[in-house]
DNA sequence: TTATTATTGCAACAAAGTCGCATTAATTAA
DNA sequence: TTAATTAATGCGACTTTGTTGCAATAATAA
């Protein structure tokens, strides 16, 4: 299964990249100069996930929100990626935390995959209320 | 809105006393020993939640799970959640982690919800997988 | 240029969750 | 005990999310 270029690939890695936010399918399309198929997303999507480019996670609203691997710190290939992800529910912009969190699992416990998200508003989004009050 | 107390009521609170794991919709269904409406369990964990008897959180399989509020400590209503879920990939339980967790967020940002998941193995399922061995 | 096969679009589908509305039934008042 | 009030339920319809099969298209290798 070697990996083939195509435009539409193309685009919706440009979109990522652009948006500088994670971004779940229905945000992605709608930023999308070219028009595709929803499934053609999540499958472009999902290959990017396999070849490590990016990774998935799972937001408190139940979508699946998909963000380029950089700015994620220093992951290689196998690593958890064990930071929580931030929406603004202000601008609507998913970001990753930098630091990782260490989370203590009773004895006997084992981690298989871990997701953390949290929602509330940004440094940019909350002084911009402060100002208009 | 008074609530009432009803027969379908009672049959979703005993469920999720009996299995003692917080419960997704569907698996609480296949529990009940009566049958009642999609619609209608819904309404009454949500119903519930409102109440404080049970909170709610999102799995890393995009569903919502309902949690009696036990054992999670000695939260009071206005009381963030910011505790893990931690689900057994092997037997399905869905447990609430004990310890309270800090995320430091960047500064300006502030939170609305918290939303924690854990995948993986819990204790008793790991030990019975060495034994297997 | 041709053959190979990854990629795409389309249609269909399943599952999760919500909502409106008519009916049922728990509670309160008479 | 009966009647009135209105919360709770069941049903159906609907939206959204995500996946999959299959035929058509197009990128790459021969």
């Amino acid at each position: 299964m070697k990996r083939r270029s195509t435009a539409s690939k193309e685009e919706v890695l440009a979109v990522l990249k652009a948006e500088e936010t994670a971004m779940s399918h229905d945000m992605l399309q709608s930023k999308l100069s070219v028009s595709m198929d929803r499934a053609t997303i999540y499958r472009i999507l999902n290959r990017f996930c396999e070849d490590g480019q990016v990774h998935k996670f799972v937001g408190d609203d139940g979508k699946q929100y998909f963000a380029l691997c950089i700015n994620c710190g220093d992951e290689t290939e196998h690593h958890h990626h064990n930071h929580f992800h931030f929406k603004c529910l202000e601008c609507g912009k998913v970001e990753c935390l930098r630091d990782e969190v260490e989370v203590s699992l009773p004895k006997g416990y084992v981690t298989r995959s871990f997701n953390g998200f949290i929602s509330g508003v940004c440094a940019g989004c909350s002084s911009l209320k402060k100002g208009e009050e």
